[in-house]
DNA sequence: GGTACTTTGGTGACATGTCACCAAAGTACC
DNA sequence: GGTACTTTGGTGACATGTCACCAAAGTACC
């Protein structure tokens, strides 16, 4: 290791103020859209994701490469997802594997429904909290760290 | 709701960014951490918030409130941890309900073992990667977003 | 010191996520 | 078209986290 064994003060406020932050975050925006709307963050964002694409449908493996999730997990959650009728899988027209994951009507009126009152959460506890630097940096260092993990940005 | 009801490009483009910097962040850092010492995030965050305590040691009630968990997953998250011989609980002097989570010998060991990996891997993947002025603005703007969430940075 | 209320930590049932493994289908190449 | 290899998605066992609930102890106040 070339690099400086431990963080300066400064890098470690930064660092402890990051994990803090994130913590924080997660729990008040979780709180939020469970109270909103019913959901958990990860069935926002299965069905965010999936209504964002052609068809409001994707392979189990794209949904999981787009999610950052374990093909299991995708299958676990997605069949949880079906039991309520948020979505339901159809095969893949020329592939017998594969397993469409596809949005039913209920599951699009949720995430309209959904979708307002979780935005408006983002604003209040981030968005409108920064300046237009600071979202300026946010948004340029993001992009470098998720570049430098390989993580292809969407 | 007097807030704007949907996100800007640039707001969308930075909110993007940053949980996806978060999500594979995480994911780095727990892959290097598990390899490097065998330890979860979970394990290393009580781990390392108890070594930072007088005498290696907090109530099972002060643990939660650091680390932002419920007390029932502290309580079973170190009952796996004093199966492993890295914490022990004893009784608090004063309180007969108390319960205090006292560092081992053995989990000193493990955590200063496992600190300096830690903290170049969160050198690597993060710190290195910002300049002095985005590390000053993530260090301003997260501190900000804690304190209107009532998080009593510790 | 008795009564009502609060705090503390633990427990078991259940929800969610991970891991190892598998079967079926697809692909490459002869 | 047969053989070896890869990809896809599912499954069950297990690890981890959440939730509702409880018992025991502590506190306040008369």
């Amino acid at each position: 290791m070339t690099e400086a064994r431990w963080l300066t003060s400064d890098e470690d406020r930064a660092w402890r103020g990051y994990r803090r932050m994130r913590s924080l975050l997660d729990l008040q925006l979780a709180r939020d859209l469970m109270s909103d709307s019913g959901l958990s963050e990860a069935d926002y964002d299965v069905l965010s994701t999936l209504s964002e694409t052609d068809g409001h449908r994707l392979r189990l493996r794209e949904l999981a490469a787009h999610l950052l999730w374990s093909t299991s997990r995708v299958s676990h959650h997605t069949a949880r997802m079906q039991q309520r009728g948020l979505v339901v899988r159809e095969e893949t027209p020329g592939d017998a594997r594969g397993s469409m994951v596809v949005l039913t009507g209920e599951g699009l009126h949720t995430i309209r429904e959904a979708a307002p009152a979780h935005v408006a959460s983002v604003r209040r506890h981030l968005i409108d909290l920064l300046t237009k630097k600071e979202l300026a940096a946010l948004d340029t260092l993001s992009h470098r760290v998720i570049e430098r993990l390989g993580g292809a940005a969407r």
